[in-house]
RNA sequence: GGCGAUGUAGCUCAGCCGGUUAGAGCGCGCGCUUCAUAAGCGUGAGGUCGUGGGUUCAAGUCCCCCCAUCGCCA
């Protein structure tokens, strides 16, 4: 029986293109995930999409002085561009500023509501009188009442860091028209938290296989107890409240967000044609769910999004939440409100995906944030990527095309080292298998490098360059068994460097694909046909470091 | 201020329930090889395991104080 995996990935807020910290710890790892699942059988989807309706989005809207749909719309195609040219294999990518979004969200929301899980109450806000509208906590500033900071947020001090209330800027005023603003109360719906604290806990005590800042992180807020959350806002960009009253409010993003991951799955499977199909992952009890996504909102993830799905009833809780911390770079952080980051969408003008993805698993910020620099990237990518796994792949197909007339040779008896390389394809495979199951990615991709210096170190000891001049059929035993060696290479890298793993199959095989194959060594037919081998990879010159690290710093 | 994670060779990281000279990959030195994108293989150097205490016959590995970095919360 396949298992059910539902591979739901972070939602980016669009108010800017993506950079490499984005993907580095969401969608890289998702990617791997997702792909490894497929090529074992599973019954994957997985699905992810832009959050149109973030403040971030509408702060950028104001800067530009056009509509926030405009924002989110543009920055949402370039988006999605990107994913798809890195190769992430998403079911459904969308976005949030859907009718079907919204119909679920209020669906979600009216549910709640009538369980009895949403209340009303009222607290006190910023209202700007100038525009007679409340001013939610990003759209004022004012004096940092610790440090002295003049420019500090509602809701955080950019300067000393510490979060904030309103209430306490000092010379508070609003951020879109200057004006100082007076407090008023006003009623919102206030999810109750509480009600869920003891079913949260028994939940996430069992989960001993998450990360341990996941769960601890977890735990520490249920012990320190749940408090109502107020899920509206007094805006007008995002998903009305299904409530009278309430026609000024929006219902909250974090509340509309992770919903996202519900409404994507049911979009994608009436798409299918096959409405109830999203059933199989969220109500079936064996369905898998796993959330990739940065460290700083694992309680969303872990805390409030279970207990909106206890609440609405029914639905799986997440078996697993994969929080990545953050890649840095060269020191700087790598936010994209500053102006240091390596974009995406160019950094693909001059390079490949696979490269990247590469690296990015490598460095991968599973256990502390990492760090991306050019130096790194270049030699990783010429020592490792081209030197190890590409030229083994080359080396082997080389002297296999030139000696046995672009066919796969016949072997003969192995002996003891044949059987060890062939022993070595095998033993990777359950290893790296073992290491992304566990969602160790970094691990993964170290154990299936490991195979391509076995076949180095193999090829080394059999020297059939040599061999094949006096012992062909030897040296075709050698050759036979290297490509075994790129063949189960091939399916190793598949979910790290799909692009890789489909040349290598088209260099071996006229049929199929490597995911059809399926995560086994592939028997390498004797006389079957081999394509002239090409590089894999492209070696980058030196010069790469100094050209891209002065575009990073600004000429 | 509270909670959580992280801090081990130049870089990226392994080190489970404490136990012989602390490991891997990359980088660096040396040697071998030349089929291969001057790629490969072998070998060597390199570490006060963040600081300071403590427990123990024995501590990166357990306990306590502290420091640094990052995140969350007040």
């Amino acid at each position: 029986m396949p298992r059910k995996i539902l591979v739901a990935v972070a939602w980016p807020y669009v108010n800017g293109e993506p950079h490499l910290g984005h993907i580095a710890g969401m969608n890289v790892p998702a990617d791997i995930f997702a792909r490894f699942h497929r090529i074992i059988g599973n019954d994957v989807v997985m699905v992810s999409g832009s959050d149109m309706h973030g403040t971030p989005t509408v702060l950028k809207a104001i800067d530009e002085g056009v509509t926030p749909e405009e924002i989110a719309g543009r920055y949402h195609e370039i988006w999605k561009t990107s994913l798809e040219e890195m190769n992430f294999s998403y079911d459904l990518y969308t976005h949030t500023h859907t009718d079907r979004h919204r119909e679920i969200v209020q669906d979600l929301f009216t549910t709640i509501k009538e369980k009895g899980y949403l209340v009303e109450a009222t607290q006190s806000m910023p209202f700007s009188e100038t525009e007679q509208r409340f001013l939610s906590d990003r759209f004022v500033v004012g004096t940092c009442p610790h440090c002295g900071y003049d420019s500090a947020r509602g809701d955080q001090c950019d300067n000393c860091g510490r979060t904030l209330d309103a209430v306490d800027l000092i010379d508070i005023r609003s951020r879109r028209d200057g004006s100082t603003p007076v407090f008023k109360d006003t009623t919102h719906q206030f999810f109750t938290l509480g009600a869920f604290q003891e079913q949260l806990q028994e939940w996430v005590m069992g989960k001993d296989d998450w990360r341990l800042n996941v769960r601890n992180q977890t735990l520490g807020m249920l012990r320190e107890g749940l408090h109502d959350r107020a899920m509206t806002r007094d805006i007008e960009w995002g998903v009305p409240v299904p409530l009278e009253g309430y026609e000024s409010k929006r219902i909250y993003v974090w509340f509309e967000a992770v919903t996202g991951y519900l409404s994507a799955t049911r979009v994608w499977a009436e798409q299918q044609g096959t409405p109830d199909a999203w059933k199989k992952w969220w109500v079936e009890p064996d369905g898998e769910t796993y959330y990739f996504q940065g460290k700083d909102n694992v309680p969303f993830h872990t805390i409030i999004w279970p207990a909106l799905l206890l609440a609405y009833g029914g639905l799986n809780l997440p078996t697993d939440v994969v929080a990545n911390e953050y890649l840095n770079l060269g020191g700087v952080d790598f936010s994209k409100s500053r102006g240091h980051a390596v974009w995406l969408p160019d950094f693909l003008t001059r390079y490949e995906p696979d490269p990247l993805r590469y690296y990015l698993s490598s460095i991968m910020p599973e256990t502390s944030d990492s760090e991306f620099t050019w130096e790194g990237f270049v030699a990783a990518n010429n020592n490792e990527l081209v030197a190890t796994f590409g030229n083994f792949v080359h080396r082997v197909l080389t002297i296999t095309t030139r000696n046995f007339d672009n066919a796969v040779p016949e072997p003969g008896d192995l002996d003891e080292i044949d059987n060890g390389a062939l022993a070595a394809c095998d033993r990777a495979l359950d290893e790296v298998a073992a290491a992304i199951e566990a969602r160790r990615f970094r691990d993964g991709l170290r154990a299936a490098m490991r195979l391509a210096q076995h076949g180095n170190r193999y090829v080394d000891s059999k020297q059939p360059w040599k061999v094949v001049k006096d012992d062909k059929g030897a040296a075709g035993t050698t050759l036979w068994i290297g490509l075994n060696i790129i063949s189960t290479l091939r399916t190793l890298f598949y979910p790290y460097l799909p692009t890789s793993a489909g040349k290598i199959h088209s260099m071996l095989f006229t049929e199929s694909d490597t995911l059809a194959d399926g995560w086994t060594r592939r028997d390498i037919v004797p006389g079957s046909p081999i394509e002239e081998p090409k590089p894999l990879f492209r070696k980058l010159d030196d010069s790469v470091v100094e050209e891209e690290n002065r575009r990073l710093t600004g000429e």
